[in-house]
DNA sequence: GCATCCCCCATTTTT
DNA sequence: TGGGGGATGC
């Protein structure tokens, strides 16, 4: 056979695998090396050199845009029959399973998604049912707990048997209530659209088999973001065919914080026995020092398989560090680059991008760049989708097609005001819950419910409107065009006359627009559910070259020539929860490895001496990650003198003990008491007297200060940072030393 | 039932 | 510094 183009211009790891099929395939791949080139071309090779229909294909990615890109590109190498392979994000994939298998698990076909918003308010109603005081049980905490074990493929009763303290087993409590009330509501939640398709596999031998049938080859991307749940779930479905390609990069996992596990790589070498493991080295993106930077920084985490990331096209410019006063000087900096670049490099706007770890850092970035007039992009920020209006419009659409969902009746009920408060709305929950009915039948009976006056006629026309616009026959648009006018929605805010309300009526207009793009209204409804890109939609006045802005997590899979990372300071990046935790500190730096090899020519790190935080000026000291790349690759810049002197003065004081922990005090301080929330302190620390924060002598390397404690008893371990050496490991059971 | 004030708190984010 | 939520007052 002769070789196809979709096999030309590939290096031979990629090469190996795109072409590989002797079974089980995991692909590492690093940052740049050209990954989504290898996932597509494989797809391609696969239908054109080995005749296999589209239709026999899922490929899995992280988000809706991925996805769509990958189906573009895999459209763009084979042609239109593309269009039939299912390309999806899991929830996308696993909503299409379950709607098609409803019936097995006790749902209905066209059951209502809940997105975090609506879980975590049913979770708040449900923990005020259960007269839970909401100080210690914040619904926004307890979803995130429960959410987290769903991701954890532990459903609520396995949770109750685990639980092993009384905090626990109420949220036990709470979390069996929970499922119980989104069942009624006829409702999933995210997580749960993952683990009832794991339930229904695991419960209908004849079910999986009918998909493992249908989906011969199993294609996942971004596996180091997979939770337990979806590991699962594409074990399951690969067991008998055994094609299932894995790719991934361990390095690049940001997102453990929300269940992701790096051990899924493992697990996938250990579910299937014999996996080809492809490793995909060299990168076409960016120039060495860039790499060499990234690979020095990553290096340092524990416990990783060595990757090193190369590149035939030369070592290009030095990575250039900056000293700012405070984050305005930084900003001014920055965006002083931009303009310079833009100008004698005649660089477009839009090759340049600036990183930083919180949302909150944009502020100063953008001041400087609206002074300075130079157009730019905020990634980020509140969704679309996450906007009131539109989420009160989707309520009373939902409501509508099921008026079992409680959230959403509730929601809608609320908006625009009916004089319907919240002691009736108590009634009619204690009414429902008497006698088994929905809320929204209740809200039908409120009289019986004990509901009178203004809030019984309120209740009343609600549910008119309701059934009429339910036994309407027309399009997704025109329902909610019907909806928004009939509740007096659009008449509340057209009366406003506020340049806010305006903007509200605009958004809302757009999502009629969006509705427009919809045939029936459930697609229009897991659309929405599913995807929340603001990308996907039009935005008129974007055509114009900008700079681009966003935090870290958001540019992973991104890339871009000029890239400035910002409030490189340890406290900021990495972040000050992360300092005290080993694994969340390994994480950060994944964090800064992501932002590192986004660069694909010149990179600009900068930190300030000052920084106001919270309202409050912060003294931090640069970030250690800072000091993992290698001087040589380096070109220093400094802010003005004045600062600099200001900052000495400041902390004269504290600088007897090290330069490099000036503030050590407050770092730890701060550190403390934010890791304070998050763990009890090991008792094993307990005993040796020692705490994070204390101050210690070691017989060689004389005074250092603990900055992390972890493990019990004669394991005990801890990182101190003295002023001689900088940070050290030591047993505790072992270590000379001494407490002062 | 609803508006207003004040206090508290503070990552990262996709589905 | 600023937003969200709870308590308070009308």
């Amino acid at each position: 056979m002769a070789e196809s183009a979709i096999l030309e211009g590939l290096n031979p790891a990629q090469y190996e695998a795109v072409t590989y099929t002797g079974g089980p395939l995991l692909v590492v791949a690093g940052a740049g090396s050209g990954k989504t080139r290898v996932l597509t071309h494989r797809i391609a090779h696969l239908i054109e050199d080995h005749g296999l229909s589209p239709f026999e294909i899922l490929a899995i990615t992280f988000t809706n845009k991925a996805a769509g890109e990958m189906r573009h590109r895999v459209g763009w190498l084979v042609g239109p029959v593309a269009e039939s392979m299912w390309v999806s994000t899991f929830h996308a994939a696993c909503v299409r399973i379950l709607r098609r298998d409803a019936a097995y698990i006790d749902y209905p076909t066209r059951f209502t998604i809940y997105d975090q918003g609506d879980a975590v308010r049913l979770c708040g109603y449900v923990l005020r049912d259960l007269n839970l005081d909401h100080k210690r049980f914040p619904p926004r905490s307890v979803h995130a707990v429960i959410s987290a074990a769903k991701n954890d493929n532990i459903g609520a009763d396995e949770y109750a048997e685990r639980a092993s303290n009384i905090y626990e087993r109420r949220i036990a409590e709470v979390f069996s209530t929970y499922q119980r009330r989104l069942a009624s509501a006829g409702a999933m939640d995210f997580d749960d659209l993952l683990l009832r398709t794991v339930e229904l596999f695991r419960n209908n031998p004849e079910v999986l088999e009918r998909w493992r049938q249908r989906f011969s080859h199993v294609l996942v991307d971004e596996y180091q973001d997979t939770n337990p749940v979806q590991n699962e779930l594409v074990i399951s479905l690969g067991a008998q065919s055994r094609q299932v390609t894995a790719v991934g990069d361990a390095d690049q996992s940001i997102y453990a914080f929300r269940g992701a596990d790096i051990r899924n790589i493992l697990e996938f070498e250990r579910a299937f026995d014999d996996v080809r493991i492809v490793v995909l080295e060299q990168n076409y993106r960016s120039t060495q020092n860039i790499l060499d930077a990234a690979n020095s920084v990553i290096v340092n985490n524990t416990g990783r398989k060595p990757k090193d990331l190369w590149t035939d096209r030369g070592s290009g410019p030095s990575i250039v560090r900056y000293h700012a006063d405070d984050e305005t000087d930084e900003a001014r900096y920055v965006v002083s680059e931009i303009v310079r670049r833009r100008q004698d490099e005649h660089m477009g706007l839009d090759e340049m991008a600036v990183f930083y770890r919180t949302n909150a850092q944009s502020r100063a970035v953008e001041e400087q760049l609206i002074k300075a007039e130079v157009p730019y992009r905020l990634v980020g920020g509140t969704r679309f989708y996450d906007r009131r209006e539109v989420r009160d419009a989707m309520a009373y659409l939902k409501a509508v097609t099921n008026p079992g969902d409680e959230v959403s009746v509730k929601r809608a009920l609320g908006v625009p005001k009916r004089g319907v408060g919240a002691t009736s709305v108590a009634k009619m929950d204690a009414y429902a819950a008497e006698n088994g009915l929905t809320f929204h039948e209740a809200l039908r009976h409120c009289a019986e419910a004990g509901v009178t006056g203004r809030s019984a006629t309120g209740a009343g026309q609600f549910c008119a409107l309701i059934d009429d616009i339910a036994s309407l026959q027309a399009s997704p648009a025109a329902v909610l065009q019907e909806l928004l006018e009939r509740s007096g929605y659009l008449d509340e805010l057209r009366s406003e006359k506020s340049v806010e309300a305006d903007g509200r009526l605009e958004n809302l207009a757009e999502l009629v627009g969006v509705a427009g793009e919809h045939d029936a209204m459930d697609d229009f409804l897991e659309a929405v559910a599913l995807v929340a890109d603001t990308d996907d939609l039009a935005d008129p006045g974007s055509d114009e070259s900008a700079v681009t802005l966003m935090t870290l997590h958001s540019a992973k899979g991104l890339e871009y020539p000029d890239v400035y990372i910002v409030g490189l300071e340890d406290g900021v990046f990495p972040h000050i929860r992360a300092l005290t935790e080993p694994h969340e500190l390994e994480e950060e730096r994944r964090l800064a490895y992501v932002g590192i090899t986004r660069a694909m020519r010149q990179l600009t790190v900068t930190h300030a001496w000052s920084r106001l935080l919270y309202g409050s000026r912060q003294y931090n000291p640069p970030s250690r990650f800072l000091k993992e790349i290698p001087e040589d690759l380096v070109h220093t810049v400094d802010g003005s003198r004045m600062a600099r002197s200001r900052y000495y003065r400041r902390s004269r004081r504290e600088r007897s003990l090290d330069r490099a922990s000036i503030n050590r005090d407050e770092i730890v301080d701060r550190a403390l008491d934010a890791g304070r929330q998050a763990r009890p302190s090991p008792s094993g620390a307990d005993r040796l007297g020692l705490k994070v924060g204390d101050d210690v002598r070691h017989s060689q390397w004389g005074e250092g200060v603990i900055i992390d404690i972890r493990g019990e008893g004669d394991d005990a371990q801890a990182s101190v940072r003295f002023a001689s050496v900088g940070d050290k490991q030591l047993l505790l059971s072992w270590a000379p030393l001494q407490k002062i």
